[in-house]
DNA sequence: GGACTATGCGTACTACGTAAGCTTACGCTG
DNA sequence: CAGCGTAAGCTTACGTAGTACGCATAGTCC
């Protein structure tokens, strides 16, 4: 049987864990980029041949699956969501966002593959109390949020998630800042746009 | 040499194009997927061995990115932008909505290669006349259409962008129908958040 | 110490993108 | 019409990917 061993009784001790195997693959992500996410390459990354990795992992997409759900869930872990739901918004979306620069090469992955529910649902539990608060209807309130979620991946994608990626995260790594203030604009911008569009909506209905 | 040989002189008469391969990768994208999308599979198609497709584009990456623009610049030509802003914003999301809900398997496509900036200039010129009809500036203009644009492509990307997209293309493949008008209600509320959130922007300027 | 069990590894298969060099099929020149 | 120049298409081959299979290994428990 693959994964999840109930400790069960004995048995070769294991050298590495599904959650080594996921912090390697972010770290060979962030510094070698998307397409040297490969399983020998990860496996590599912690002594161990390829072949090892699927005692942990049924296959390599299993791995980047847990590469999403694990930055998600630390970038938006003990979210600070302030008492509105406008704060809670651009909270969400700033530490979302935040995530997604600091893992460029990462973003192309979120782009594709999605959140799990079991990750989202407890940022969106947050999320929701406050729209529920207000008032806010809870398929109005997902609307709202996911709005925002997927604004910000998709400017994340034209930030980062296109150009070089590959190259060797020291080509052009750091942005030509007159470019990263652009983006920025941009970026507060929509966002603005977004949840003022929503509270008028809000208040139009 | 490779491509774009001047008529010169000469020469054995082609087979295939550049556009022929690029309709091809399309089609083999819409039929069987994302991961289907190989240099063999592609040949096949044209009757033609996968060297082939050389002689006319110069790697994959080329092939996709051609399968990008060409998605982009049919799916707008002709844009009927009306005479408002607003107005030209709504149909420039719906054009593109539609496209990528029409080519599911190629949204990823869409988030991870950029639009040429020759494709994209010709319709952002139609858009960016109306913001400048109504004395919008520039940038805050291209803002906005981005704005849209991102929004567009990453809800398109949570619709479908990810989910099966392998599959057969008939696994589900007209979705359940109940999501799809889900869908359709969050974008709709979504865009509208934002175009009228650009409209007060505007405003209290 | 021996049985049991899960882990890690070596090998191998298929499929990919693509480099190199050869063959083929045309238009042109004589 | 012969044959030459040229560009298109094909064959073969290399390196690398994901991963199936079976064996060697290293612990726990009796």
């Amino acid at each position: 049987m693959n994964q999840a061993s109930r400790p069960g009784r004995g048995g070769r001790p294991a050298q590495i864990s599904a959650d080594q195997i996921t912090a390697a693959a972010i770290e060979v992500l962030d510094r070698e980029g998307l397409e040297a996410l490969t399983m020998r390459r990860i496996g590599a990354h912690l002594g161990v041949a390829a072949m090892s990795l699927y005692r942990h992992v049924p296959n390599r997409d299993a791995i980047l699956a847990r590469v999403v759900n694990h930055l998600f869930a630390t970038a938006l872990a003990g979210l600070d969501a302030g008492p509105t739901w406008t704060g809670a918004l651009t909270a969400f979306a700033a530490a979302y966002r935040r995530m997604l620069l600091e893992h460029p090469n990462a973003v192309p992955l979120l782009a594709t593959h999605p959140v799990d529910p079991d990750t989202a649902v407890p940022v969106l539990a947050v999320l929701l109390e406050r729209f529920d608060a207000a008032g806010v209807g809870q398929e109005e309130a997902l609307i709202r949020i996911q709005s925002v979620g997927v604004y910000t991946l998709g400017h994340a994608l034209a930030q980062v998630g296109t150009r070089g990626a590959a190259e060797g995260a020291d080509a052009g790594a750091a942005q030509d800042g007159a470019d990263a203030e652009y983006y920025q604009r941009w970026f507060d911008a929509g966002l603005q746009a977004l949840v003022t569009g929503f509270e008028h909506r809000g208040a139009t209905r």
